[in-house]
DNA sequence: TAGTCCTGAGTTTTT
DNA sequence: CTCAGGACTA
């Protein structure tokens, strides 16, 4: 088959983007031999890039059944040895090599998948291959033979230490089914992980492989050590005396918590902010050390005031009756020894403990685990200490290299093929890895092939970075047949998340951000959540505070003060004592107090009797919110953002109580706390680019993977370079960027693209930026550089530079052309837009537009 | 009490 | 540059 140009002729559909294509997208494959530009693009894609070009032909331009099992069969087995993805002894259509080559193509998952009408011998074959593992109750097959012994060790401590991709995960997932296999109860099984992502991904592998119905599963306990916690302290918090309507206090909330704090502490805003008090005191419980114990390790001066301000920070949130993240770990500890029959009662329904990612354990966690364990010792912990990436909150790097010191008997295992990324992509990764002297030398292979080399595109400025990506992309969905859900981007602070939405949107390519907090710390949100916070715990001075007078209702800054001089008088709460005193204010005030009684009391009626759903609506409407917004904000497209804003609350209630039925308001108000769901409806994960931190993609593969920001000063972080007055360049802080650029890369399966900017403009100002090191030491002769300017090494002399930057500029494409690969086809295919795939644009997406 | 204007600080990563 | 929070005035 000639390489060609592949062109819709009919929808402006050239990408595919699953769920879509129910119907067949006309394509038409035509032969552009002997077309100047070829030679250049059949050289570059005489390696694997010819691969998805065929398979994405068949797969769009066939209808009849037999021709398609033909094609394949005649197809996969030479084309993916041309290739280079499977090695010619192995590339066979049987085996786990096929299983390998078929997860590098997306097309064909696609249709095994979704194309009910094809039904071909291969089709079982292949979903076979797919899944993971083969078939629910064959959860042994999928596993190498040191993945099959960790599973099959099922008493007494286990560490799986292995690299990225070699299947740590797998071994947790088959494990569990193994345990239940043998007869064991779910509701018998714990497993812990890090992120909410990593936990939802866990629940759905687990639900692939056990084979169980819906509600034995769920006695299982898949969860987040902070959602584990939270759940042990709903359980049991009263032997702590903890109150049953205790709420979680939000990163606001402890801001002004220790904002208060600071000031009776006499420590002033501009010795340490705030926030990074805040940030020392997270570290110190982290750490497990109690406000004494901080006082007593710290040093002199402006850390042991702030230890004092922790003790008083800790004495407020309790007369508040409010739980920080911290707590949530650090409580349940207090709660063992308080009470050890609760403690025991853990200990014997959770007889078997897993722990996914066990390098990012802190001590807190570790402590946690470890008594739940107890003398059985049960406890599975996988984990790669080349991938911790969470020493800044305390995890300890070498946690899980003293495994076996920790739990003495402990079987180790270790793993050391890795199924995931192409050769080259790896390479590149154990050299970048190590770099590092702080680590456990560890093998680490693919059988996958070399694969592609690793790009990267050397942008102009961030403009230029963000338009490369975005085009990258589309072509890779026009002549890879690349589904948007298979291609990720990564980077390294939040910050850098917007610029490219507004590209994505710009040329409407559908993409999801993941963990971006924004939806849940927005005014709108936090204003309403606190009416509930204070219908379910009247101490929550915090959340009073929030709301008093949003919307306004004639309680001023001199009412309020009143109320909490009497209340500090009391010794009760601010809410308790306003009701009371409600007559001593100004007339409007205590209007105001009184309408505010009744909203909160109603709520909490409404939620009790109807559900949240009804209490959450209700609540908008007796406050008036909409209208308020209306009336405070003038700009048209702020105000429909705002709005759409209170929707989604409400949606947000609505998908929880469709999905688990009535709820609480404390099961609505921890699920948010803990950024358990979604927010909003969107439950019907549609398809699109994800974009999330590299913090956030740990334990995630894609078979596409942008990293942008390649830069010093964001990966490393300038904060962890140290300063330039600073001989000593903090190390250790550097290996801990260098392990998370690590577990940027390895996220990669199959294609890996790598940029940075020249120079960006930060505060108005443009500042020259220079390459990451770690690309220097990812090898940066082996990956394939394209250069904004020209793909020429870049040339020093300045007049020439300009001169090519002008000229780009006249060039059709303009600045942000790509490699050459990219202008042919470009001219090939013309601009057909963006890809179809809709995606009706989020509401905090409109908000910069 | 509420709205407007101005200053100054901000960019790490998660629950 | 942009947004948030503080000071100031009606
Ligand atoms: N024995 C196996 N045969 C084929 N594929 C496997 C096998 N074990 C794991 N895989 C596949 O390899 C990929 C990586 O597996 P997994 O996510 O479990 O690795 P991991 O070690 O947890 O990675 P990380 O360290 O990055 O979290 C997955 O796509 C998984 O399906």
């Amino acid at each position: 088959m000639r390489h060609g140009v592949l062109r819709s002729s009919h929808t402006p559909q050239p990408s595919f983007s699953r769920g879509q294509v129910s119907t067949c997208v006309r394509v038409t494959f035509t032969a552009r031999a002997g077309h100047p530009a070829d030679a250049n693009v059949s050289r570059r894609r005489s390696q694997t890039h010819v691969l998805p070009a065929l398979l994405a032909a068949p797969a769009t331009t066939m209808t009849g059944r037999a021709e398609a099992t033909t094609s394949f069969n005649a197809i996969l087995p030479a084309t993916a040895h041309r290739a280079g993805v499977v090695p010619r002894s192995s590339a066979t259509s049987s085996g786990a090599s096929f299983a390998g080559f078929l997860r590098l193509c997306p097309r064909l998952r696609f249709m095994a998948e979704n194309r009910s009408k094809w039904s071909g011998p291969n089709r079982a074959g292949i979903l076979c291959a797919l899944h993971e593992p083969p078939m629910p109750g064959q959860h042994l097959a999928g596993l190498n033979p040191p993945q099959q012994e960790a599973v099959e060790t099922l008493s007494g401590p286990l560490l799986v230490l292995a690299g990225a991709g070699t299947g740590k995960t797998r071994v947790v997932t088959c494990r569990m089914a193994e345990i239940v296999s043998r007869g064991v109860s779910p509701s018998a099984i714990c497993a812990v992980t890090f992120t909410n992502k990593a936990a939802k991904e866990m629940k759905e592998r687990v639900r692939k492989t056990v084979r169980l119905g819906k509600k034995k599963l769920q006695t299982m306990v898949v969860s987040t050590f902070h959602s584990l916690g939270l759940r042990i302290l709903r359980d049991h918090g009263h032997h702590l005396g903890l109150r049953k309507g205790a709420n979680i206090a939000d990163e606001s909330d402890q801001l002004s918590i220790m904002t208060d704090v600071m000031r009776e502490s006499g420590l002033a805003r501009t010795v340490i902010r705030p926030n990074d008090a805040r940030w020392k005191v997270s570290l110190w419980k982290n750490q497990g050390l109690r406000p004494d114990d901080a006082l007593e390790s710290a040093e002199l001066g402006v850390e042991s005031t702030l230890a004092v301000a922790y003790g008083r920070y800790e004495a407020e949130l309790r007369r508040q009756g409010l739980l920080d993240f911290d707590d949530l770990i650090l409580r349940p500890l207090d709660l063992f020894k308080e009470a050890p029959q609760v403690l025991r009662g853990l200990q014997d329904q959770w007889h078997y403990l897993l722990v996914d990612e066990y390098q990012d354990t802190n001590g807190c966690q570790y402590e946690l685990i470890k008594a739940i364990g107890g003398a059985r010792r049960n406890i599975c912990c996988v984990g790669d200490d080349d991938q911790s990436i969470y020493a800044w909150r305390g995890a300890d790097p070498e946690r899980v290299l003293r495994f076996t010191r920790d739990f003495p008997g402990a079987v180790v295992v270790t793993l050391e093929q890795n199924y995931r990324s192409t050769g080259l992509i790896l390479e590149g990764a154990n050299r970048l890895i190590t770099t590092n002297t702080q680590r456990r030398e560890k093998k680490l292979w693919s059988a996958l092939g070399r694969g592609e080399p690793i790009e990267l595109y050397i942008a102009e400025d961030e403009k230029d970075e963000v338009d490369f990506v975005t085009t990258r992309a589309m072509l890779l969905g026009q002549k890879e047949a690349m589904c948007w859900e298979d291609c990720a981007i990564l980077f390294r602070a939040n910050s850098q998340c917007r610029p490219l939405e507004q590209a994505l949107r710009a040329r409407q390519i559908p993409y999801k951000v993941v963990g971006t907090r924004s939806f849940f710390d927005r005014r709108e949100v936090r204003d309403l959540l606190s009416f509930v916070r204070l219908a379910k715990n009247p101490a929550d001075d915090a959340a009073l505070l929030r709301i008093v007078n949003v919307p306004p209702r004639g309680i001023g800054k001199s009412s309020i003060d009143k109320v909490l001089g009497w209340a500090a008088e009391d010794r009760a709460s601010a809410w308790s004592t306003m009701k009371r005193r409600a007559d001593d204010l100004p007339a409007r005030a205590r209007d105001g107090v009184r309408s505010l009684e009744e909203i909160v009391t109603t709520i909490e009626e409404l939620a009790r009797v109807e559900g949240v759903t009804p209490a959450i609506s209700w609540l908008t409407e007796a406050t008036q919110y909409r209208d308020h917004l209306r009336q405070t904000v003038d700009d048209a497209l702020e105000l429909q953002t705002r709005l759409t804003i209170v929707d989604e609350l409400e949606d947000t209630a609505r998908t929880l109580e469709a999905t688990s039925g009535k709820a609480s308001l404390e099961s609505f108000l921890d699920t948010l706390a803990l950024r358990e769901q979604d927010f909003g409806d969107k439950e019907d994960q549609s398809d699109g680019i994800t974009l999330l931190t590299m913090h956030a993609a740990k334990g995630l593969e894609f078979p596409y993977v942008f990293i942008v920001g390649m830069e010093e000063g964001i990966l490393p972080h300038r904060n962890s370079i140290g300063s330039e007055e600073d001989d000593a360049p903090d190390d250790r802080a550097i290996e801990e960027e260098r392990r998370l650029a690590y577990v940027g890369v390895t996220r990669a399966r199959q294609r890996l693209f790598l940029s940075y900017a020249r120079e960006r403009t930060r505060f108005g100002r443009t500042v020259k930026r220079t390459m990451s090191r770690f690309l220097e030491e990812l090898g940066l002769d082996t990956l394939h550089v394209t250069d904004s300017t020209d793909d020429t090494p870049a040339d020093p002399e300045v007049g020439r530079e300009m001169l090519r930057k002008i000229r780009s500029r006249f060039s059709g494409g303009g600045p942000s052309n790509v490699d050459s690969e990219t202008v042919t086809d470009t001219k090939g295919a013309p601009d057909s837009g963006a890809a179809a795939p809709t995606k009706k644009a989020a509401w905090w997406e409109s908000m910069d537009d």
